[in-house]
DNA sequence: CAGTATCCCTCAAGATACTG
DNA sequence: CAGTATCTTGAGGGATACTG
């Protein structure tokens, strides 16, 4: 469960696969881009957060920035490679919204209403575009 | 970090957020059913590998079904709440190949070498089917 | 405010021996 | 072969005090 993976699953679980990481991006997503909003937002301690900021600097998801508003701090702003994980997150809350939730329970995509504009999903494809359904057909082709 | 999370992203990731569980999760989408081949492809511990099939059946990922061969033991197969979460597995896949691999290195998604069918793809997109580009505009959609 | 440094502790994970 | 039982370890994580 270390080093070379030559199993891009593995290897991307490997990467940002633990407790924290992908919560951090999704705030990221959302906009949170500050150290304290990010402590605050998900509760967690501030010397597991340092240390997940770092890692996932180092891992090229994040990149620090001068802060926007001009304090002596910084920003934690997402990466191309970090943008790259926005299937990830969408994938991970549909199918939460999907599979998780009583058919009546209310969930936090809050913004969908706030907005009145659907979020985004995910449909897998095909390279040439055809919607592609899980099943038998397919299952040989995870890699 | 537990019980009832409004956040759908966060109650997934509880869910199948821990370091196995999505790697068996893809073994189960590769055709692997059997405690022997799983403990022997992941090279996990045994009793962490029946803890972890048997939380995944608890929480309706995974059903045991008689074994198809006719032997005395069972198999573990998606049920349709695992299925959903092929578009989790394709994402990381496709992240994972896109960003975590140097241009030249090899990963083992030889399926599509073999088969010489393009593997499935994920595209985020509005309700509507028109493609999504991740940015500002969708930035606060994530709930 | 944005971190870092310490201390502590739980639990996930590994190894391995055992059972039907 | 398909698990279960037991033991041990180490990393991940929490609380909190501290610093620039």
């Amino acid at each position: 469960m270390t080093s070379p993976e030559p199993c891009p699953v593995a290897r991307a679980l490997d990467a940002i696969g633990d407790r924290w990481s992908l919560l951090i991006v999704r705030d990221a997503f959302d906009g949170v881009q500050r150290f304290g909003d990010l402590q605050r937002n998900l509760g967690m301690a501030r010397n597991i957060l340092s240390d997940r900021l770092r890692k996932l600097v180092d891992a090229g998801v994040l990149q620090t920035q001068p802060a926007s508003d001009g304090s002596a701090y910084q920003e934690y702003a997402l990466t191309a490679k970090g943008l790259g994980l926005f299937p990830v997150v969408v994938a991970l809350r549909q199918w939460g919204e999907d599979q998780l939730f009583a058919p009546g329970e209310a969930h936090s995509s809050l913004v969908e209403k706030a907005s009145g504009q659907p979020v985004a999903r995910m449909q897998p494809q095909t390279a040439d575009g055809r919607v592609l359904a899980p099943g038998a057909a397919v299952v040989r082709k995870l890699g």
